[in-house]
RNA sequence: GCCGGUGUGGCGGAACGGUAGACGCAGCGGAUUCAAAAUCCGCCGAUGGCAACAUCGUGAGAGUUCGAUUCUCUCCACCGGCACCA
């Protein structure tokens, strides 16, 4: 009997599915066709683990349903714009494209022993011009219909470098080179009309009833929608031409505690006074420090400026309220000016404190008929809008009312008298998509000094990217290049410009799953391919994608909708959704002489210690691997070392899917030592005697198996694959213990083969071969148990 | 700061309103062997007890329920996202 040994085997299986065309998908009517996808990788240059248990899921699921009759397309393709090739090629002086299609290249190499069932004849990356000129063609489809604009918008400026930053690249409000305070400073950008689609994004939630609630509830937050008040407050003087400011608020039942007026920096009036005062511009100018995201402006100090102007209180005549500037104001939202109510709403509260402003209460907690206002250095009295409540001042008399019916009552009150009118609004704002930088889409877009922002003609696209550029200098090497920019205006013929931004890449990657449809295609997409593939059946990918990637590909596929390239029902492209956990690993670290934490990678340590040094090693918690923490294993070591099934087994079956898995070389020891025995075990029956005299017990054996068939079809069809695979281990410690006649041995062992094959396809394909199964065991049809095995006769 | 999630033996986890700890790892004991590797069998939450068994036990605290790991609330810790990382 030959032992069992995985390098030979996956070699040999994976040529033989290649030669077969076993994963070539083609249209066909005879069965109902399935669509699996991963989210496709970046191509950094070495796969990890994370990928393995991703594409492992992934494959899992379309050899399943290769078994179970369906017609599968399951892809793959490379997310290759971004940052990372810039900033290798900057650092080390190549170029992006070739950084980038060398690391595809290798990670292809890495990836093709795993034995996925991808059909590697869609293969494409987003950095191929045939990909991007489709996508120039979208953009330009999408302007006509009125889906992209353009407008100012604030980006993160290095002063010194003199260059637009990612949020990645601002370290604590400084830029990541130069150090300098980052400011905050408005470009002309282009935006994606995400926002005609708020309510529809937001409503159509609701069908996804194949997606986790958690993304669900994700997005819906994200999008926002609230019903709130819009009206003007009058100023008490007009100021370079205001008499009046427009706010909008969701708490209109406290608009008789308000006690001042906030605007944002970027306010028209903030910018007004900017101008002609130096008091104000200085504090503009302090109050634009810092970077763009949400959480820096959040999470940083509150700081307002009285600007001395006052305005009217709608209602409560006998006060004028003070008109402030704020650095906590967005511009983005509402109007950029709201009312500050600091007796219910905490940040006002603060503000109000630090700048003495006064804090008027408009409601009394129910259940307490203490003081309403907040006690010195107290919190804000903030109700819930279902919470029951008095107001002592508000709209609707001074029963007890929920939040929300107050609400309603005082948009009401206001609209009867003149004061405004209720609106819906949402959260979600426009996707703007210009980047400063050079290894992305073009936009595919001229500037004209007569016809101002033209289109490029469809037949002059791909606007191919230009090879020759340097990196040795921060900004756009698309801005430098002497000729690139030099285009005819396609309106009218005249010298112009091209736009030198290219597409944020996310905009690659919200529709690359119906470019897979039809690769090849000369329009981005084919109709007859895209209305029978889409929708994408199963995606699976990490949960740092939950909101924006799937946001904007749910965007995107009603924009290609809208411009004819996606049939209707692909609106919502992704019928189902899993979200994986990720791979982690212990952390090996010592110190050295300056106390600083040095890591080491897990080959070089054993039994706690250094190998080479028996130096011990602090062992840090399991964390999401990370190579400046050096907590990686390598795949293609681990597959050197134990075979691609190994791995497979054992990432699957260590955690559920949805939570992190930790990597331990114990584990996938039990893993190997499992593939072995279950290897042992079929040789042992596919050279047993059959009809030995043995006392046989059929019948347990067979009741066990259609237990398993069961339990593990069950487990594979709802994610949960560590379960199946504890289902698979106890089945194969009972068919070892049978005592059953050899050929129903034989049968259990082939089902064996079967149910275990979407995690260890080559070993599976092996066995059946040796117990005599008929045809690849991928091919085969997937086993059904059958319901009177599965009756309990006890207990 | 805001939004979302997770927390069960020494470890990964199972059960998800009804015997907590399936299955795997580690550990312990045994078989086989000249010996070892490999393999096979058994034990394995904590405390007390020779044992039968008893008590406690699913991050902390409260609540709903005949019954809670599971449902609700508050808190703590950790993880993901926050619109230019992908």
């Amino acid at each position: 009997m030959s032992r069992y040994t995985a390098a030979e085997i996956e070699a040999k299986w994976q040529a033989a599915w290649t030669e077969a065309g076993l994963f070539t998908a083609r249209r066909s009517a005879d069965k109902p066709k399935y669509y699996v996808l991963e989210m496709f990788p970046y191509p950094s240059g070495r796969i990890h683990m994370g990928h393995v248990r991703n594409y492992t899921m992934g494959d899992v699921i379309a050899r399943h349903r290769i078994a179970t009759g369906h017609n599968v397309l399951h892809p793959m393709g490379w997310d290759a714009f971004g940052m990372p090739a810039e900033n290798a090629a900057m650092a080390s002086g190549g170029h992006p494209k070739e950084w980038t299609y060398s690391n595809i290249a290798d990670m292809r190499a890495q990836m093709k022993p795993l034995g996925l069932s991808i059909d590697w004849s869609r293969e494409f990356a987003t950095c191929d011009p045939e990909y991007y000129g489709q996508q120039q063609a979208l953009f330009i489809d999408m302007l006509d219909k009125g889906l992209v604009y353009r407008k100012n918008a604030v980006v993160n400026w290095d002063p010194v470098d003199m260059t637009v930053l990612a949020n990645e690249q601002v370290i604590d409000g400084k830029g990541w080179r130069s150090g300098a305070d980052v400011e905050r400073r408005e470009l002309t950008q282009w935006f994606f009309k995400i926002s005609e689609y708020s309510d529809e994004l937001l409503t159509a939630l609701d069908g996804l009833d194949d997606w986790p609630a958690k993304v669900k509830l994700m997005q819906a937050n994200w999008i926002g929608r609230s019903r709130g008040l819009q009206f003007a407050f009058s100023l008490t003087e007009q100021s370079h031409g205001f008499d009046r400011l427009e706010v909008y608020t969701t708490r209109p039942d406290t608009l008789l505690g308000a006690s001042f007026l906030g605007i944002s920096p970027d306010h028209p009036l903030a910018k007004a006074l900017e101008a002609d005062n130096p008091e104000v511009a200085a504090f503009c100018a302090e109050a634009r420090r810092g970077g763009t995201t949400e959480e820096a402006l959040e999470t940083g100090e509150k700081l307002g400026f009285d600007t001395g102007l006052t305005v009217r209180h709608p209602f409560d005549t006998g006060r004028d309220l003070p008109v402030w500037i704020a650095n906590f104001v967005l511009m983005d939202y509402g109007t950029g000016a709201i009312f500050g109510c600091p007796a219910h709403d905490q940040r006002d509260l603060d503000f109000a404190r630090k700048y003495g402003l006064p804090v008027i209460s408009t409601f009394a907690p129910v259940k307490d008929d203490g003081s309403p206002l907040p006690e010195d250095g107290g919190a804000a009295f903030v109700p819930q809008k279902t919470d029951p409540v008095i107001y002592i001042r508000g709209f609707a008399g001074d029963t007890e009312q929920t939040g929300a019916q107050a609400i309603d009552a005082a948009i009401a009150f206001c609209e009867q008298n003149g004061v405004g009118q209720g609106v819906t609004r949402f959260r979600l704002r426009d996707w703007g998509l210009s980047r400063q930088r050079y290894w992305g889409c073009p936009i595919p877009i001229v500037h004209c000094d007569d016809c101002g922002a033209v289109p490029e003609r469809k037949e002059n696209l791909p606007v191919r990217l230009p090879d020759d550029v340097s990196f040795d200098v921060p900004g756009n090497p698309l801005d430098r290049h002497p000729t690139w920019r030099d285009a005819a205006c396609p309106s009218c013929g005249k010298p112009a410009r091209r736009e030198t931004d290219t597409m944020d890449t996310f905009v690659d990657s919200s529709w690359y799953f119906a470019r897979f449809t039809s690769p090849g295609s000369a329009t981005p997409t084919d109709a007859e391919d895209a209305a029978y593939w889409m929708n994408v059946d199963q995606y699976i990918g990490g949960i740092e994608h939950a909101i924006l990637h799937l946001l904007y590909s749910r965007f995107f596929a009603r924009a290609m909708h809208a411009t004819g390239h996606l049939p209707e029902k692909a609106i919502e492209p992704f019928n189902a959704l899993f979200t994986q956990g990720m791979v982690t690993h212990e952390i090996y670290q010592t110190r050295d002489a300056n106390g600083r934490p040095v890591y080491h990678l897990p080959e070089s340590v054993e039994n706690g210690a250094l190998k080479a040094t028996g130096e011990p090693v602090e062992i840090i918690p399991s964390a999401k691997m990370s190579k400046s923490k050096k907590n990686v294993v390598d795949p293609d070591a681990i597959l050197a070392q134990y075979g691609a099934d190994t791995a497979r087994w054992f990432v699957l079956s260590d955690s559920p899917p949805e939570r992190d898995v930790e990597w331990t070389a114990a584990g996938a020891d039990a893993a190997h030592k499992h593939l072995a025995r279950v290897w042992r075990i079929a040789s042992e029956i596919a050279e047993a005697e059959a009809g030995a005299a043995v006392p046989q017990d059929d019948e347990a054996l067979t009741r066990a198996l259609h237990r398993t068939i069961q339990d593990v079809t069950l487990g594979l069809e709802s994610f949960g694959f560590n379960a199946a695979i504890a289902k698979l281990y106890a089945f194969t410690s009972v068919l070892a213990k049978s005592t059953a006649g050899v050929a129903a041995r034989r049968e259990a062992a082939l089902v064996l083969a079967q149910l275990m094959a979407p995690m260890t396809p080559h070993l599976s394909e092996e066995v059946w071969g040796l117990l005599g199964g008929d045809g690849f065991v991928t091919a085969a049809a997937w086993p059904v148990a059958e319901p009177r095995w599965l009756v309990e006769d006890s207990v």
